[in-house]
DNA sequence: CAAGGCACTTAGTATGCCAGGA
DNA sequence: TCCTGGCATACTAAGTGCCTTG
């Protein structure tokens, strides 16, 4: 894309890129962050961190508006559709799609049969219009600002974050949903739909296989293309306008990058980027479509209309408050959505008619529908296990192992090299799981007695050989498994073919739980085929068991979950190993899209609740108090929520499980937090807070151990409960991705200058850093870094030694002195002045490259960068900055985040429209006024 | 309301692969 | 041409949050 670009030019005014660079919709005023400091530390993971930071950006201010405007209204409706959607409680007498007669999880596990539901499908529950009219008031009235006082100190600020606007986002990406609905309304006015016909195929056969069917069902049905958008999404639907079908024929019209792909019934498939689009049609026309699509301007309007408004924010209602607190935490909670739900009832209508039969379970997921035909080939197993017959010595002599006691022993032996094998527990616990294989009677009597070196050598030799393989080999090798592999790759889902993300059984070995897990080192039994459900379309053929005389512990036909398959954990019996669609199949992409929808919408509620927050620092009732801070915590610091974990995981914290040792007060009124997060990583950091804030946290510390829980009067479902009452589907995780993206954004904004592609590159990678280290993404310093400094380091200095003889040539031959022979005795060819100028600035660039290069690598040992792009940037900020400033966007997302967020990709850079553009931050209310001039 | 169940997202590490440099 | 570093992907652990049950 770089097309923009002419446009570009015409649209800078004298502010030069910043306009370009606003962002389309989150701005935030003000620096970034000097993090910087963070602290990295050293090492490994534990023990790294974020230490003070100053703040990361996070908050600035205050401001808000100005700049922002932020209230858009607040309506807020909908905007979280989720909620809507699982709102109901699964029963929703609205849905009606669901399939027939499905059984659900626990009732199968009980061994109930079936239940048979049906639900009316509440399809759309909010009304957007909320929000729109938000929007369409000018002026704003938007809020005021910021609650916070901010005062920035030093670096962090209290939270001052600029009410940014996310939404204006949409504006932007009004082109695209203008072409949705442009798709739509052409052709469409009648759902004609891709023949359900196309999809039919698949489901066709049936057989069985052996497993034990439950449920199923005939179906029947439609087979309409998937509609992407769940039923109730955001959508709304209330427009619904008829959904075309989408033919794929049709759709591709619009979208030329979309490709075709022909499966091999010769169905015509859809790339990735095609279904994305097709999102907005809908299929059987049962769904709704997708608003989703529609920016959030037009969502307005058209839903305005629409019923559900419930718009007001407030919403919703509320919830018990509660008081009691146990500390045991609850997980749940009441909900608002409640209410929400009923708004619900609105969809319904679409499914209902189409769907098919189905019938729902009652509890899973979110009750909503989520595919029509679904046909898959099962999961492929690990090869059985190969025994090597090496022996291990105890005592010094050889011990005979049975093949299974030789599975065991190998696994732990080829961890010799990892830390697990030298920690007590990791060793306690092999040792006893691999004794129950040896029995008491064996000969082993005692792990620190058995010498594992020659299994552990032979690992190596095996390993060796493997790396000898010639290129021929590896590849045929590879081809090999690929052709065993390629059918369980892959599952049609509504006509669609989708890759699979993980259609193999994990394999047997030792968990490798992370920090001190207390189950380290236990054995993962291998998984057979009678331990997994398997989950397809009724009518689907059911797959064959991959393993002989072997079945399937049992086959479901639920649309209302996603998986395709699962098997209990074998660590953790009460949990369970899921089969899903790859990241990049329009399953995934839609809730994504609505995950990044709703951080976008907190931008409307944002100086809403940090008022709410500031003013409940001093509320009497200490449980108000307490989910005060705690949301202000997670606001200003992007910490996680924090469930309740059980004894038998590692003892890790977040927000609401905090202890009082995690916290320390620092007058006047500092704040520093130490503590173990998700994957045992260490959080450290010390930061300015409210002095309200600093004064409850120490309140809530009084008379407690340092082991107590800091919040004793909250949890995450009462602080979610809390959430919801300030915005309907608002949850604490929300915070993270609002932050991430805003601070993405705003960075991007402020920070990109005119250059080339390259310094583009380094500032969105300096964004993307900020981001990480705000979320406390961290990595291992690789084995090999200090001695790639060092191997760094010392080319820079042979360079320098190369710039020095350079000045000192030139300098000779200025005097018309030849130049001095090199270090290595080679004579050297006299060269005019302005020659050895040129060669000392290409020197010196060179220096200068490489040791940017080292200070970078430093800089990031230990901040991972890839889990905030691939979950918490919002994917549309991105690709409109990479229109905008023409950077190629594969130079950004590899192959894998590109068909992921196919969905984002028509984002509208808005240089052309700049000038609607800006007006649009200011004043949503006059883009369309501009846009028709 | 507590507790448990379930579904799905988020996360760091291990492994494989490829391009650039010696 | 081989080696290495760095990136991309595979893998699976560890979170969040909603729902049901008692």
């Amino acid at each position: 894309m770089g097309t923009e670009t002419v446009s570009k030019p015409v649209m800078d005014n004298g502010s030069g890129d910043s306009d370009d660079d606003k962002p389309l919709a989150f701005k935030r005023n003000n620096t970034v962050a000097s993090n910087s400091n963070q602290s990295k530390s050293n090492s490994q993971r534990s023990k790294a961190v974020p230490t003070t930071k100053v703040s990361p950006m996070r908050s600035p201010v205050t401001s808000p508006n100005g700049t922002t405007p932020s209230n858009k209204t607040s309506i807020v409706k909908s905007s979280m559709p989720s909620s809507s959607s699982k709102a109901s409680p699964a029963k929703s007498p609205l849905r009606n799609d669901m399939p027939s007669t499905v059984k659900d999880r626990s009732q199968l596990q009980k061994d109930q049969s079936e239940c048979k539901i049906e639900h009316e499908d509440s399809e759309d529950d909010r009304p957007l219009s909320s929000i729109l009219s938000g929007n369409k008031g000018p002026t704003s009235s938007r809020q005021v600002s910021s609650p916070q006082p901010e005062k920035k100190n030093n670096g962090d600020r209290p939270l001052d974050r600029a009410s940014r606007i996310i939404k204006d986002e949409s504006d932007d990406e009004t082109p695209i949903s203008s072409m949705f609905r442009k798709k739509i309304d052409s052709g469409m006015s009648g759902g004609n739909q891709l023949s359900n016909d196309e999809k039919k195929p698949l489901v066709q056969k049936l057989h069985q296989n052996g497993s034990t069917v439950k449920n199923e069902v005939p179906n029947g049905k439609v087979l309409g293309k998937r509609p992407l958008e769940k039923n109730s999404s955001a959508d709304q639907s209330s427009l619904k306008k008829a959904k075309i079908s989408a033919s794929p024929t049709s759709v591709k019209m619009k979208q030329d990058s979309v490709k075709k792909e022909i499966d091999d019934k010769g169905r015509v498939l859809v790339s990735p980027k095609m279904k994305a689009k097709q999102l907005s049609t809908r299929e059987d026309g049962t769904d709704d479509d997708d608003d989703d699509d529609v920016p959030i301007s037009k969502r307005f309007k058209s839903d305005s209309s629409n019923s559900n408004t419930s718009s007001a924010k407030p919403k919703a209602v509320k919830l018990n408050s509660t008081s009691s607190a146990a500390k045991p935490k609850a997980r749940n909670v009441v909900s608002p959505r409640s209410r929400a739900m009923t708004k619900n009832t609105k969809k319904v209508t679409k499914d209902s008619k189409y769907s098919t039969s189905s019938k729902s379970s009652p509890s899973s997921g979110d009750g909503q529908k989520k595919w029509t035909t679904l046909v898959h080939n099962g999961v492929i197993f690990p090869p059985p296990y190969k025994p090597h017959g090496i022996k291990i010595l105890y005592k010094g002599k050889p011990v005979d192992l049975t093949i299974e006691q030789e599975e065991v022993a190998t696994m732990f032996a080829v961890m010799r090299e990892t830390d697990y094998y030298t920690k007590p527990q990791f060793r306690e616990n092999f040792w006893n799981d691999w004794r129950r294989l040896l029995g008491k009677k064996h000969v082993i009597q005692k792990l620190d007695d058995c010498d594992f070196t020659p299994i552990y050598e032979w690992h190596l030799e095996e390993k060796e050989k493997k790396k000898q393989m010639s290129t021929e080999e590896k590849k045929a090798l590879k081809e090999e498994k690929m052709k065993q592999e390629e059918k369980y790759m892959w599952a049609v889902v509504d006509g669609v073919k989708e890759k699979i993300g993980n259609f193999r059984v994990e394999p047997p070995g030792l968990f490798r739980g992370r920090g001190e897990h207390p189950k380290m080192g236990k054995l993962k039994k291998r998984i057979h085929p009678c331990e997994i459900t398997l989950n397809i379309g009724k009518g689907a053929p059911i797959p064959e068991c991959p393993i002989a005389g072997e079945r399937w512990k049992e086959v479901k036909h639920d649309n209302t979950v996603t998986w395709l398959a699962f098997w209990a954990d074998p660590i953790n019996p009460k949990e369970f190993k899921y089969v899903f669609l790859g990241a990049g199949s329009s399953l995934k992409g839609l809730s994504d899209k609505e995950k990044y929808e709703k951080a976008r919408n907190l931008t409307d509620h944002i100086d809403n609740i940090r008022t709410t927050y500031t003013k409940n620092f001093t509320a009497k009732d200490v449980k108000m108090r307490q989910i005060a801070v705690a949301t202000y915590l997670i606001d200003k610091l992007a910490l996680r929520a924090g469930n309740e974990k059980d004894d038998d995981e590692a003892d890790t914290v977040g927000c609401c499980t905090l202890k009082v040792g995690n916290v320390e007060c620092i007058p006047p009124n500092k704040i520093k937090f130490d503590f173990l997060g998700k994957d045992s990583i260490q959080y450290v950091n010390t930061v300015e807070v409210e002095p309200l804030v600093y004064k409850a946290i120490g309140q809530f510390q009084a008379g407690k151990s340092k082991t107590d829980d800091l919040f004793d009067e909250l949890d995450t479902s009462k602080l979610n409960a809390h959430l919801k009452e300030l915005v309907p589907g608002l949850t604490a995780k929300v915070f993270r991705t609002y932050n991430a993206s805003i601070t993405l954004d705003e960075m991007l904004s402020q920070e990109t200058k005119d250059g080339d592609v390259t310094q583009k590159i380094v500032v969105y990678q300096k964004a993307n850093k900020e981001v990480a280290i705000i979320c406390n993404h961290q990595r291992t310093v690789s084995k090999t870094h200090g001695a790639q400094i060092e191997k760094l380091t010392a080319r820079i200095e042979e360079l320098k030694e190369v710039l020095k003889e350079l000045k000192t040539n030139l300098d000779r031959a200025k005097k018309g002195k030849p130049p001095l022979e090199g270090s290595d005795g080679k004579k050297i060819r006299s060269l005019e002045p302005n020659a050895w100028e040129k060669k000392i600035a290409q020197q010196s660039a060179k220096i200068e490259k490489m040791e940017r290069d080292m200070h970078t690598k430093e800089d990031l040992k230990t901040v991972a960068l890839g889990t905030s792009k691939i979950n918490y940037l919002d994917p549309r900020i991105t690709v409109a900055w990479c229109k905008r400033h023409e950077v190629p966007i594969e130079k950004i997302f590899t192959k894998s985040l590109l068909e992921k967020f196919a969905w984002a990709m028509d984002v509208e850079p808005e240089a052309k429209r700049k000038p609607a553009f800006l007006l649009f931050i200011f004043l949503p209310c006059l883009e369309f006024y501009y846009l028709s001039e």
